[in-house]
Parts: structure tokens; sequence; C-alpha cells
DNA sequence: GTCTATAGCAGGATAGAC
DNA sequence: GTCTATCCTGCTATAGAC
């Protein structure tokens, strides 16, 4: 590589990084496998980031985060575009922006499988996520919904609802195995759009779908 | 130790792989950890179940699926015990069973651990847990749904239903970082039996809290 | 069935030339 | 910044005594 790929290669390492983490977890990927798909020598990822936690952390900053930021401002721009002005509105525009959004289906799957790794087995990089990202986007999802919930609902409970929404989200993206196998669907856009639309659906009323009459 | 532990160090094995896999993930732990942990030598994962996968394998066969029909059992006992024949009555035993149910917290939380794992990065493992547990328990929560649902609503839907109660409990065993972060609370009883009764509530009425008034 | 010893190798990290 | 060569640790797996 010449010297005009100074910080090319650090860049590439950090995608490869990502992906590699994403898929198989920090410990099952090794520094070999990573320089090797960034096609750039053993040594690049100490010389670069230290050492291997480090680069995992610095995925986290560098790319993680950008990515979330990305994922609620496409969130932020439907609101906009569409009747932000409505709770299903707001619902739908949450459900789409993770499962369809601005990104690429790899993309997305990244992105939910390492936040996932983070909640299920907590490393420094969690810390991050949640201060940085978790808790802000749900404070301001509180406000969103505050106004069309009950007057003297607590905070807490405003945050459970935000909580079980988001688990929906999240479960039909990384839970893809299981969810496949019992509805008997791929993951092509066609079940993606009715996954939106059955999350927004039970969001709002749960079960109790006598009174709209069922599909 | 003595030849009365042909069997029991197998057990220990069991035991101690169990609770390491499902803290650390496969690949984060060594045999030397388990045998460690179980009290007996290195050279005994290897002669009780070949190599190190196959004893991985043999923890979801051994401890992870008898684990699953004891939750299972707690919940089709709490069904006959409480009021089985209404929606919330169902919903609340199902929640019930995987927060607070028959088994420890640790139990419990090793539990979704593993099962998480296979999710976001299935193994052969998966197969196991998906065709021989999720979808036939999926398949009785369908039965003993259905006739609270809509008389016309497709098996999809109801499907997808089960996945949304089903997402909320699974997340909020393992996701208890974020959950902790956002409402304040510790994973106390108190707070468990809170998250059951939110799951119940917006399980059967979503967010459409004000005809009932809030919290 | 249990243990010690060790083969055989892959991993992260580093030194030092370029 | 990049690369090669290499150190050294720690891993899985096995052989063979008891």
């Amino acid at each position: 590589m010449g010297r005009a790929d100074n910080a090319i290669s650090r860049e590439r390492l950090l995608d490869e990084a990502e992906a590699l983490f994403a898929e198989k977890g920090f410990h099952a990927v090794t520094v070999r496998e990573i320089t090797k798909a960034a096609h750039c020598n053993l040594a690049s990822v100490n010389y670069h980031f230290g050492n291997k936690q480090n680069l995992y952390l610095e995925v986290f900053r560098a790319r993680w985060i950008p990515r979330a930021v990305k994922i609620q401002a496409g969130f932020k721009g439907a609101l906009s575009a569409r009747d932000g002005k409505s709770l299903s509105g707001i619902v739908h525009a949450l459900a789409e922006a993770f499962l369809k959004g601005p990104l690429t289906d790899n993309e997305r799957l990244r992105h939910s499988q390492l936040m996932i790794r983070e909640m299920v087995m907590p490393t420094p990089a969690a810390d991050i996520l949640v201060e940085q990202v978790i808790k802000p986007f749900f404070g301001e999802l509180a406000i969103l919904l505050r106004p069309f919930l009950a007057e003297d609902i607590e905070n807490e409970q405003v945050m459970l609802n935000i909580l079980s929404i988001f688990s929906m989200v999240i479960y039909f993206n990384f839970a893809r195995l299981p969810v496949m196998r019992v509805t008997g669907r791929e993951y092509d856009d066609d079940f993606k759009e009715r996954l939106v639309e059955h999350i927004v659906q039970f969001s709002l009323t749960g079960l109790d779908m006598k009174r709209k009459g069922g599909a």
C-alpha cells in the first residue's frame, strides 16, 4: 500500500472489524482474520489501535454511534414527513427506521447484533452505548409520546412502554431464525412491511383486536 | 476422585460449562476454565464429550431443554391454578413463568442468555432449540390464544402476536443493563412483579391506556 | 474413569527493517 | 505507516500410566 493510504487502512480495519465482531463476537474473531479482510498487515491493528480490545471500542465510537445517529435521523425525518403528530405515526416511524430505514440490510443486522451482544454480555462499550445513545433517545421518545398518554402517567411507565416497543423492534431484527421458522416467511421487503404494520398495531392496541376485526 | 464419581464429574462439567458458556459465550470460555470450575481434570472434557463443541451441544440437550420444560410446566401449572381462561390470565402466567417462575434468578439469566446467543449467532444448537422447544411451545400458545382473538384472524398474525409478547419477556430478562439505567430500578422482586404487570397490560391494550386512566 | 505430560498449533503482541 | 519475522503465551486435543 502506498503512502496515500495512511488513513485509509485504518478505516478499512474499522469496517471489517465491525462486520466480523458483529457476526462472530469479540472472542471468535482473530486479529489475523481482521487484517486479512482489510487487506493490511498483521501489525496494523496494534499500530493503529494499540490492541484488539481498543479496536473493538473504537468500532463503537467511530462506526456504531454514527450509525445510530443515522437511524435516529431517519426516524426524525419520517416524523416530519409523515403524520408525526399521531401516536401511530410515531410508532410507525420508529419501527420503520429500525427495520427498513436508511441503511442496507447488512448494516442494520450488524447494528442490532453489536447492540444485543453488549446487552447480553456488557463490555466497557455498553456504557458508551447506553449513556450516549439509548438514554438520550429514550428521553426524546418519552417527550414525543407523553402528550398521547394519560395525564397522570408516571415516568417509569412511559419508559416501560418505550422499552416494550423497542423490544419488538430489536427482537424482529435479531431473532430472524425463530421468526422465520415460526411464521414460515423470509425477510423480504413484503415481510418487513408486514412486521412494521404489526408492531404499530400491537403497540397501539395489543391483543385486543376484536374492536378492529383482526387482520 | 473415587470410582463412585463416574457419572458425577460428567454432571459437574455440564453444570459449570452451562454457567460459563451462558456468561461468556462459547469462544470466550476455555476447557481449562471449565474443568477447573468443575474440579476435574483437563482431559475430562475430551473423555466425556469428545471435544469442546460437543460439550456445548450436550449442555443444550441435557440442561437447557429440561430447564425449558420446567419453565413451561410452571406456566401450565399457573394456568390451571389461576384464571387460565382469560386472556390476561394466560399472558400473566407466561410473563411470570419467564420472569419469576420456578427457577432461581441465576438459572433464569443463564437460560435467556444461552437462548439469545443462539438466536444472534446460531450454531447447530439453535436447530434443536427452535424445532424441539420454541416451535412446539408457540404452537400450544396459539391454540390457547385463538379463542380470544378475532375469528377470521390468520395464523401468521397469531404467531406475530405471540412473538411480540415473547420479545418483551425475553428483552426484560436479558437487557437488564439498559432497563435498569433507563428506569432507575434494580431487578428485585418488586420490580419483577411490576414488569409482569406491565407486560400483561401492554400485551392486552398496548399504549392505548387512556381508557384505563394510566398506572 | 482419572490423571500427568506433552504434542501441536493458533493466538495477540512486538521489534526492527524499510 | 507498512511489512516481515518472531516471541511467547495459552489453547485444544491426545497418549499413555495408573
